[in-house]
DNA sequence: AACGGAAACG
DNA sequence: CGTTTCCGTT
């Protein structure tokens, strides 16, 4: 308990690609100010398989995925928010606001295709989680993977400090930053990823 | 389709 | 603040 591990949340041990712990996803696991956001409801679609037909990571470049139904995506995102009148037009807006904020850009060229800046996500859930374990913290291995991968990806999902996550793993640099060092204090919704 | 300024909203 | 709304421009 003491070390921060004691907030009980399972871990989506999804079968195929285990992906972002729920704090990623979910409007309720993360707590304060950051609930509803927009990037969180498309990760949120994307793992989800009954909206493949509507979007979906895009096989290819890591994080990168594709509206395939813009309009259906905008009747959902307008579902969410309250806003029936949400389309693709007002969401892609949305969208466009996260290019300066480095959590998204667009993939040039195709049509309706963005690509998630994976490092900047994790720092903005959860700041420092992912840099301060170089190696696995006891009893860790059941509970959250840290670092997740879109399922296009030959998921290799690793704790940290795992080799295999080390070298070419897009989060490699980030799990292996050389902010390592700094003292890692979660806040209490961060903890549940210790 | 995609971009980004501007104003407004909660 | 993170959008939503609207819109002129490319």
């Amino acid at each position: 308990q003491a070390g921060g591990c004691s907030v009980a949340v399972s871990c989506p041990a999804h079968s195929a690609g285990l992906a972002f712990p729920d704090w990623a996803y979910k409007a309720e696991s993360s707590p304060g100010s950051r609930q509803n956001q927009l990037w969180h409801f498309i990760l949120e679609l994307l793992q989800q398989e009954e909206f493949r037909h509507v979007i979906a990571w895009q096989q290819g470049e890591y994080g990168e995925f594709v509206i395939k139904d813009p309009e259906e995506v905008a009747r959902l995102w307008g579902q969410r928010k309250c806003k029936p009148q949400m389309n693709y037009d007002k969401l892609s807006r949305a969208l466009r606001y996260y290019y300066n904020k480095r959590i998204l850009h667009k993939t040039k060229g195709k049509r309706f295709t963005y690509k998630f800046n994976f490092s900047k996500l994790i720092f903005l859930n959860c700041p420092l989680w992912d840099v301060r374990c170089p190696s696995p913290l006891p009893g860790a291995g059941s509970l959250c993977h840290p670092l997740a991968l879109p399922p296009s990806m030959p998921s290799q999902v690793g704790v940290p400090g795992d080799p295999g996550l080390a070298g070419g793993h897009p989060w490699g640099q980030v799990a292996l930053s050389p902010h390592c060092h700094v003292p890692f204090h979660p806040p209490s919704w961060c903890q549940a990823c210790c």
